[in-house]
DNA sequence: AGAGTAATTATGCAAGCGTATAATTACAGC
DNA sequence: GCTGTAATTATACGCTTGCATAATTACTCT
């Protein structure tokens, strides 16, 4: 019998903002485009749909502040593993192919997320940059790593081994993600490491840090 | 002056179940589900909207009816490389993957309608069924192949190769796809082969057949 | 040629969509 | 405590959606 009365409670904007953001992303990562209606996103958030438009001037706007803010979360999250990973270049590889081939990178929500997005980057000229700016960015940071390793290749070999290493790594977090039971645990990492190593030439699964202890 | 009066032709039940499957697939392709509307198709089909009720007991029904069709066309397609493909097993692997990652396979369109599946396909039991298995099929093509070849490989390394390849071509045409302008012509396919090779132990590009002559 | 029939069109409806606007209500500052 | 104000809710509108049903119309069969 504490209950409040209060019919609600005023927020400041960030806050509300980015409810109303991490709502839309839930909603699509979860059943794509459709079901992120304005007012299913204002239920999840816990409020009413009126108050959508007061913060965003159209729908549209906010589902491209979503798909920014996604992206931006992706980048950020790769530095993160990058700022942690070893100092040694076959190592930080290492790291970084197989933090990209585990939860909570493979994950279907995420996959939910990026085919809903898909569509709609295709018509906004500006998402698509976004999205091309984070592909070459996380491109690059897999191209300086591999850069970094004690081997010769010329500059054209190395932008074709990091395309290529960069698609398996997609490819296999896509399949992780769409049939997350066809796959045994560690077995998308496992065959990541080593046919990125094959790729280059190296035995990457050797330098893997402290297999034993990923708590 | 030689128009014909009549407001409409009837048409027998398969080709008319076929164009509206058709134009339900082309407006998935190019504008996402979204696109996709009971007029729209019916606008393209050339009929009516209420016809595709005649046909198809929901509009759920039709999106089934398309994705089935989808995949039953590209399971074909890749069958029939295969059966085109030389007897030599490296020359045979090699012109598969090269026609993975050129079009018409790498096509924006293509990946349209995939990701404009993705989410019916994650409600829809009986359409994940036909996922997956599709899926399974085309590695299952492709470990046959590589089962071929020349070289020693026990069971789950044969297993393990299969899914890195498939990741390699996966990936490759995922980037194709999206961002057609990032890779020169030839790039992608050169790339694969390349690193398909790496990821067997073998110079898949040597096996190419006919460089020279592809019209 | 004329009737029957099934394919096709025409029309309409209820529900849900994004959006606009007016009415409330919580909170800040004096 | 009272008032001003901006955050939030409440209500409604026009549009599109999928779907149902009745009215046409092209073709088949005798």
């Amino acid at each position: 019998m504490t209950g409040d009365r209060r019919k609600f409670i005023r927020q400041n904007e960030d806050a509300r903002r980015a409810a109303l953001i991490a709502a839309a992303v839930a909603l699509i990562a979860e059943g794509g485009p459709a079901a992120a209606t304005v007012r299913a996103i204002a239920e999840r958030a816990g409020v009413t749909p009126g108050l959508i438009r007061h913060y965003f001037d159209t729908k549209e706007a906010l589902t491209r502040a979503a798909y920014t803010h996604v992206m931006e979360s992706m980048i950020e999250a790769s530095l993160v593993v990058v700022a942690q990973a070893p100092q040694r270049p076959e190592a930080r590889l290492a790291l970084f192919v197989a933090s990209s081939l585990r939860p909570p990178v493979v994950d279907s929500r995420a996959m939910g997320l990026w085919a809903g997005f898909l569509h709609q980057m295709r018509r906004d000229p500006e998402m698509r940059a976004a999205h091309e700016a984070s592909y070459l960015h996380y491109r690059d940071l897999l191209q300086g790593m591999i850069a970094d390793l004690p081997r010769l290749a010329d500059a054209a070999q190395l932008r074709a081994d990091a395309i290529a290493c960069n698609a398996v790594i997609d490819g296999l977090w896509l399949e992780g993600c769409a049939l997350p039971d066809a796959f045994a645990p560690g077995e998308l990492e496992r065959i990541g490491l080593q046919s990125v190593g094959a790729i280059l030439g190296l035995d990457l699964a050797a330098h893997m840090p402290n297999e034993g202890n990923k708590a």
